[in-house]
RNA sequence: CGGGACGUAGCGCAGCUUGGUAGCGCGCAGCGUUCGGGACGCUGAGGUCGCGGGUUCAAAUCCCGCCGUCCCGACCA
């Protein structure tokens, strides 16, 4: 099972790493996969971060259902627009033909603002910070495994609000204190923060913002996305309130979500050529113990000394592999494989000398530690690794962040070595397109605030209005 | 939908040109030897060759039709 090398072929080992490290596999109905016990533990990981700073900014969680009545989503006209090709219809159901078809949610804007409107009846109702957990569907046609499947699941924010300046903040609020802090303590990918072009903002959004990380094949991907959604959704599903001075005023919206894709940025953010590594706030497994024996007596002697470790690090996740039927070899490769941070190598000739040896996962050199000093020093390694992972992936991304001077030297930098590309934009859609067109390079972010750069936009040489960051996207 | 490829054991593939009753690697089961960086030997289980039809004494192989999957483009958390 060895890995296809990062450089030549990343989609090989990216699907290989998915597939032997036992995360995730393809299922039958196209574009689904299964996520298998060591995979999911990971989103658990990751839920409870999110989950946790959902809570901390005042928001509970609820629950919407998966199917939609066809008419709701018409409601929001860019909306329907912006989904409706993506969206599953079921309509055939109790063994006839439904009256009125039923769509698979793609997104729960719909119904959650129809529900919304006999909800608010006054400012005293706002605002409404609410949270669901839930899995959607949305009809991809290039699928590929925890970045972009037929059905995922996600966490997705509805919030309203009295008024826009409210729901603005709240927007921001959820950007940088729920997804930039859990993806950068917790998944220890370093973002960048931004407000998302016209042509790439969700349908039915005044304002989308982003966050965005580069991946090791030198691509980017959106973690994130938090909308500002203006009055569209009030209008359109009637939700009215009477304002402090009596008068009738649409609710102020907001929507922001992030989903099992964020599996897949640690894979893609943080693997190597040996596969993958996992910050120790994420890991399933944080320690694995592999003793080391011949006979039956050293056999003992072992396991008693490896659960002895795993005793000492209580309230870590300690695991002591005590397979029989594999060899140590094998599971050096296996542990690794899967991320694990830190190993702990426990055989007849440390235990003689009272010593462990342990090997940390990012730098692979295997050092001795006496057994009085071990577990302050796989402490001390969590933390190394938890800090060395993001400070090497955000020198990676600064490597890879160019300032190219015109079209052409923008075009062969995507093409190697690829990365962020800073330059400025007129804020035009038509010179958006036409990098689109000769590069492949979308926007992928622009500035929080629009803050026109020193330089002129790089396609038509006007004044620009923003320095935007265009790369090669997944 | 436009362009390209592929469907043979759980997974990855060979066999097809030139028809003769299905094979390799990994994995799996049993036994033994091994065990500090992905062990080895022997034995064994496992296949409607995508589906339907045709040609032929005989079809995985040749012909016709259908179905499905994957890759490249437009979409996307």
């Amino acid at each position: 099972m060895a890995l296809p090398k990062q450089d030549a072929n990343f989609p090989g080992w990216y699907q290989e790493v998915v597939k032997t490290a036992e995360l995730a596999e393809p299922s039958l109905a196209r574009g689904t996969m299964v996520i298998r016990p060591y995979g999911y533990a990971i989103w658990e990981a990751i839920q409870r971060a999110l989950d946790d700073r959902i809570k901390a900014t005042g928001h509970q969680n609820l629950y919407f259902p998966l199917f939609i009545p066809y008419r709701l989503l018409e409601k929001e006209a860019e909306h329907v627009e912006g989904f409706a090709p993506e969206v599953a219809v079921v309509t055939h159901a109790g063994g006839e033909k439904l009256e009125e078809p039923l769509v698979i949610r793609p997104t729960s804007e719909t119904v959650i603002w129809d529900t919304y409107s006999r909800w608010i009846q006054s400012y005293r109702d706002l605002p409404l910070l609410y949270n669901q957990w839930a899995n959607v569907v949305r009809w991809e046609l290039r699928p590929r495994l925890f970045l972009r499947t037929t059905e995922f699941l996600w966490q997705e924010g509805h919030t309203a609000h009295e008024t826009e300046k409210e729901a603005r903040e709240e927007t921001l609020r959820i950007l940088h204190e729920v997804y930039l802090d859990a993806v950068e303590k917790v998944l220890a990918i370093p973002a960048h923060a931004g407000r998302k072009s016209a042509s790439e903002r969700f349908a039915g959004a005044v304002e989308t913002y982003t966050l965005e990380a580069l991946m090791r094949d030198r691509k980017a991907l959106q973690a994130g996305t938090s909308h500002y959604l203006g009055q569209n959704f009030a209008k359109a599903y009637g939700v009215q309130f009477q304002n402090r001075k009596g008068t009738l005023e649409h609710a102020f919206a907001t929507s922001w979500g992030v989903s099992t894709r964020l599996v897949g940025a640690v894979i893609m953010a943080h693997g190597d050529d040996r596969g993958l590594r996992l910050p120790p706030a994420l890991a399933p497994i944080e320690v694995v113990v592999v003793p080391v024996y011949r006979t039956d007596d050293e056999r003992g002697r072992v396991l008693k000394a490896s659960h002895d470790v795993a005793r000492e690090l209580a309230g870590h996740r300690v695991r002591v592999d005590d397979r029989d039927d594999v060899r140590p070899g094998f599971k050096f490769n296996e542990w690794e494989l899967r991320g694990v941070p830190v190993r702990v190598e426990l055989g007849p000739r440390d235990l003689d000398a009272n010593m462990a040896t342990v090997v940390p996962r990012l730098t692979g050199t295997k050092e001795q530690v006496a057994l009085s000093e071990l577990g302050d020093r796989l402490l001390a390694v969590l933390a190394q690794a938890q800090k060395g992972l993001f400070d090497e992936a955000r020198t990676f991304r600064d490597k890879h962040t160019f300032r190219p001077k015109d079209m052409s030297e923008m075009s062969r930098l995507l093409d190697d070595p690829g990365g962020f590309m800073l330059a400025g934009w007129c804020g035009s859609e038509e010179c958006e397109a036409k990098v689109k067109a000769e590069t492949k390079a979308t926007i992928r972010f622009l500035p929080l605030e629009p803050t026109p750069p020193s330089g002129p936009c790089i396609v038509c040489g006007q004044p620009a209005t923003d320095e935007a960051a265009w790369a090669l996207a997944y």
